[in-house]
RNA sequence: GAGGUUGUAGCUCAGUCGGUUAGAGCGUCAGUUUGUGGCACUGAAGGCCGUGGGUUCGAGACCCAUCAUCCUCCCCA
């Protein structure tokens, strides 16, 4: 028998990660609560035709296909052949595959609008929390199976939701504890830019260089705008964009200057600028820090962009969305615009990890283990213990009669904090002990006060 | 898709220049100890040295391939 092992980049999580990867979850889902968004869920698995051509040709590479059954079967075998062939030019056919794993969630939901949008009430908000698949090499914060929670809206253009979507990043991280920046830009601008860099049709190729300005600095940007064909000039124009340094007022102050007199300048300016006035008259401020060489690979994003980077740890981004004017028309349904962020969970828990940010609580699982010292002893261990629990005080018994070494190292290993004792000296004269293991201290108590115990 | 790193006990890792029966710590199990855990001591179990080839009288070690891992690039959460 060969030895059973994980597909690659996916992971088993064993309880105190399962716990600690529900406090995420639960914060994340409370405030997406709170916020007035609904759940939705979608299959793991979409249409081929679905997910390609909708995240660039880096995204269509990274898509999960899952094989069609019954190629060989005897009246598919020659169709199965030429599929075959098709792929390996490079070509997609459904005679080989049909179907693939969803990428991310937010093309799911767009499917779903575009299915739905007769009975969905407008706007619509929706909140989704689901793994995704990427078929990517995993690395220091990548994973081939990954959790994704997104918050969307469609069905409004009002900017009053990036500042609700704002504030529900603001809030997460707040409860998490991790103190991070939201950056935010305007894909507008980003137009602005390459239109008065006299290159409308280069935007893909200018952003995808200025995004890495934090990574690899200004004098390899400009080598990278020079080898996709950029030229001396507009290279000028650009480091002049990318040297817009100081606070957020002071950048759009340079902003209105480079390319505040374009329509599109103008517009992405007041968009950034109606968010930061909103946000700033709220507790979160100092959270959001305007960032024009944020670009994102996504290319339906057309207004702001949002992406989260923690502070006092190495690690890419753990969320990002912004603002789609047209999702749906992809899927036939057109003028739905929307608006979405999303939670990076993996990351977000590898960060809180390696800053210790985790609360202990959220370890705590079994509150009380009740010792089985003995047929009748147990018979009334058991007893009580069920009273216990409809009080909600999670509890169990050891199953086996054995030793107290034994059963006092697994009360130790689980972590449980309390141990109730019924031995035959209790059960005669109708007590217990209680034990509280972390500070050795112990109590006998009458059996029918137990469920009125504090613990 | 390109490049690099590491695979030895359940876990963390030693293992010299290629040499005879592969080690340690932790953990597990048993005992000292059948009414009180954490400590201590004694003992035991546990290994296809990732997998498959090759070189050699001889391979855990060297070579090739392969799989997995972690990391970097590309791209992203």
């Amino acid at each position: 028998m060969a030895k059973p092992s994980l597909p690659q980049g996916t992971r088993d999580f064993s309880a105190p990660v399962v716990r600690k990867r529900n406090y995420i979850f639960n914060t994340i889902r409370n405030v997406f609560e709170l916020y007035g968004f609904q759940p939705l869920e979608t299959p793991a698995m979409e249409n081929l035709t679905t997910l390609m051509g909708k995240y660039g040709d880096e995204g269509d590479k990274l898509i999960f296909k899952i094989l069609n059954n019954g190629l060989g079967d005897a009246k598919n075998i020659d169709k199965s052949k030429v599929a075959f062939e098709n792929v390996l030019a490079g070509k997609n056919d459904s005679n080989l595959t049909e179907r693939a794993l969803r990428y991310d969630l937010t093309i799911p939901f767009a499917r779903y609008v575009a299915m739905n949008h007769g009975q969905l009430t407008f706007p619509f908000k929706r909140y989704q929390v689901q793994p995704v698949w990427r078929a990517d090499r995993p690395q220091k914060g990548r994973y081939r199976e990954f959790y994704q929670c997104d918050a969307d809206v469609v069905g409004s253009k009002s900017l009053l939701n990036e500042v609700e979507l704002t504030n529900i990043y603001a809030t997460v991280f707040d409860k998490l504890g991790l103190d991070v920046e939201i950056r935010i830009n305007s894909r507008k601008i980003l137009a602005a830019l390459a239109e008065i860099a006299g290159g409308a049709d280069k935007m893909v190729d200018i952003t995808v260089a200025i995004d890495k300005l934090d990574k690899i600095g200004l004098e390899k940007v400009k080598e990278e705008l020079a080898t996709r064909g950029i030229s001396e000039a507009q290279i000028n124009t650009i480091s002049q964009y990318l040297s817009i340094e100081g606070t957020n007022e002071a950048k759009i102050a340079a902003q209105k200057e480079l390319t505040g007199n374009t329509e599109n300048g103008k517009a992405g300016i007041e968009e950034i600028e109606y968010l930061l006035n909103y946000i700033s008259k709220g507790p979160y401020g100092n959270k959001v820090v305007i960032d024009f060489t944020l670009a994102r690979g996504l290319n339906y994003y057309t207004g702001i962009i949002f992406e989260i980077k923690a502070k006092n740890v190495s690690m890419g981004s753990i969320g990002g969305g912004g603002r789609y004017d047209d999702l749906t028309g992809l899927f036939g349904v057109p003028n739905l615009p929307g608006v979405g962020i999303s939670f990076g969970v993996d990351r977000i828990y590898d960060v809180l990890e390696e800053l210790q940010l985790f609360p202990a609580e959220v370890q705590t699982g079994t509150q009380v283990l009740f010792f089985n010292l003995g047929t009748a002893e147990s018979e009334k261990a058991f007893e009580l213990m069920q009273q216990l629990r409809t009080k909600g005080i999670s509890c169990e018994i050891y199953p086996e009669s054995t030793k107290f070494d034994k059963q006092f190292k697994y009360a130790e290993k689980k972590d449980i904090p309390y141990v109730v004792m019924i031995g035959s000296r209790e059960l005669e004269e109708n007590n217990c002990i209680i034990k509280i293991l972390a500070k050795g201290e112990q109590t006998t108590i009458p059996q029918s006060e137990l469920v009125g115990f504090a613990f």
